[in-house]
DNA sequence: TCCTACATTGGACTAAGTCCAAGTCAAGCA
DNA sequence: TGCTTGACTTGGACTTAGTCCAATGTAGGA
């Protein structure tokens, strides 16, 4: 049973099927799917779900904090269901290939204040880029 | 003079009046427009220019190293003419507003071999994101 | 000046995402 | 259990961002 699911029922959000099949859709380590992968994975399981609930279902997701949009690409946006364990991206320039990970130290202490503008600054995104093994060696 | 428009230039580049004008669009420090925005500034110096040619022209910088893509929203990518400088991004999540900035440290020593998953890594991008100061005093 | 390879054009096309009016249904209440 | 109702879903039209291509134009070398 879905973690996500779990915590997203504890918020009092209507269940219904449509929102299930994303949520189940989108349980796992390392996932980040598109809306469109999503939505071609959720008719597989319910084939009368429509791209705009798939949509809205991603969109109030992220609202309550459960997933994270992830921007990788300027294609697509990604979706991460791993919101409650802080981490990164490092990501495949070839295959495209997306794994969750966890820095040390804090990317935010970097930034002296001279550089900082003014600005309140609340959130850090990394995205590390790069080769991943198995396109490395099918060169 | 445009400093952007002496390196392309430099390269052998074939020099058209719409080269010039998207060079000369992108002058500057902390522009980061859109290709529609550029295809818009363009436009009121040489009116007959085509969004097709920003696109190309956009598309050639980048591929020559010249200017950055950046996708901080997952909307529209942004071109960035300072390449020569290694920099990072500050975000304003209220008004968009983008700016260049220099970390100290280098966030790529942050990663842990175990981290890694075996992936070559050549690139760290990082966005600080939070609201500027003039989107937090008109609250 | 002429040639030609490279650049530009505009319009059609695709991909990703949003919007909306009409229909459906989950869940609380009697 | 059967209503009722407000929240949810639907599909199709629409928007935005970007790509593609065949026809046309032109920079720069001979």
């Amino acid at each position: 049973m879905s973690d996500l699911l779990e915590r997203l029922r504890g918020r009092g959000w209507r269940m219904t099927a449509q929102r299930r099949v994303v949520a189940e859709v989108l349980d796992g380590d390392h996932v980040h799917l598109t809306a469109d992968e999503v939505h071609a994975r959720a008719v597989t399981r319910l084939p009368e779900i429509s791209r705009a609930t798939v949509y809205n279902t991603l969109g109030e997701m992220v609202t309550l904090g459960e997933v994270i949009e992830v921007a990788t690409d300027g294609r697509a946006k990604r979706y991460d269901p791993n919101a409650h364990r802080p981490h990164q991206h490092l990501v495949c320039g070839r295959c495209g290939a997306i794994r969750d990970v966890q820095p040390g130290g804090d990317p935010l202490a970097d930034l002296p204040d001279s550089e900082r503008f003014g600005f309140t600054i609340s959130e850090v995104e990394v995205t590390y880029r790069g080769i991943c093994p198995s396109c490395a060696t099918t060169a």
